[in-house]
DNA sequence: GGTAGTTACGAATTTCGTAACAATC
DNA sequence: GATTGTTACGAAATTCGTAACTACC
């Protein structure tokens, strides 16, 4: 499993569309096919029923899409979490010694 | 960022040591080495001091650390979760039609 | 016939491992 | 000189896009 491929997944479950989730990710459509089908694969069930109007989303893809979105998130803040926490210390360096807490 | 880098990097500071992170995730060590840079390019801060008896984490790895085990915990419960909806959908059709509620 | 998803296949990208390198004790 | 992390470079694996295919209305 790979970011990806929830990256992938989410756009999918919220287009209810293989293309337009394509259109939206900026890649081809088979690319995301492929990679909807290999998640499937290793989760060891099906995630979306394919209709003629689109994909829908399966009881297992509902209990995946909310963990799936908190994953992205949880992503995103960790790096935001370190950057913070970089820029801080440098912040501390530049400003060299403090006077003093008062 | 991906989420090989993500289990690279907690392997690498559980371990304090590219080595042994390497040994325990049956790869060789410049991927490791190469995949824990690529991490420290793209959050833009390192996350290591680099000294001769090893990796050691700096202010923004140990921030980064608590979030990125979360994230590795969260998707093995995302597939979990939605293997036993999976489950339990395919041992209701198994079982059929209920008789009843009592 | 038009829309939607899926395979087939070759190309581009990414990741990897071996070997050589740099730095510290 | 022994240990540790990092580059260099070619090989392996993955991912991608175009084109062709299948299924349903």
């Amino acid at each position: 499993m790979s970011l990806s491929q929830i990256q992938y997944f989410v756009a999918v479950a919220e287009e209810g569309h293989v293309g337009r989730a394509a259109q939206r990710l900026y890649v081809a459509q088979p690319a995301v096919s492929r990679q909807i089908r290999a998640l499937e694969d290793e989760i060891g069930t099906p995630l979306f029923t394919r209709t003629p109007r689109g994909m829908q989303l399966l009881p297992p893809g509902r209990v995946f899409l909310d963990r799936a979105r908190a994953i992205l998130v949880a992503v995103e803040e960790a790096a935001n979490a370190a950057r913070a926490a970089g820029a801080v210390a440098r912040s501390a360096v530049g400003a060299g010694p403090p006077k003093s807490t008062g």
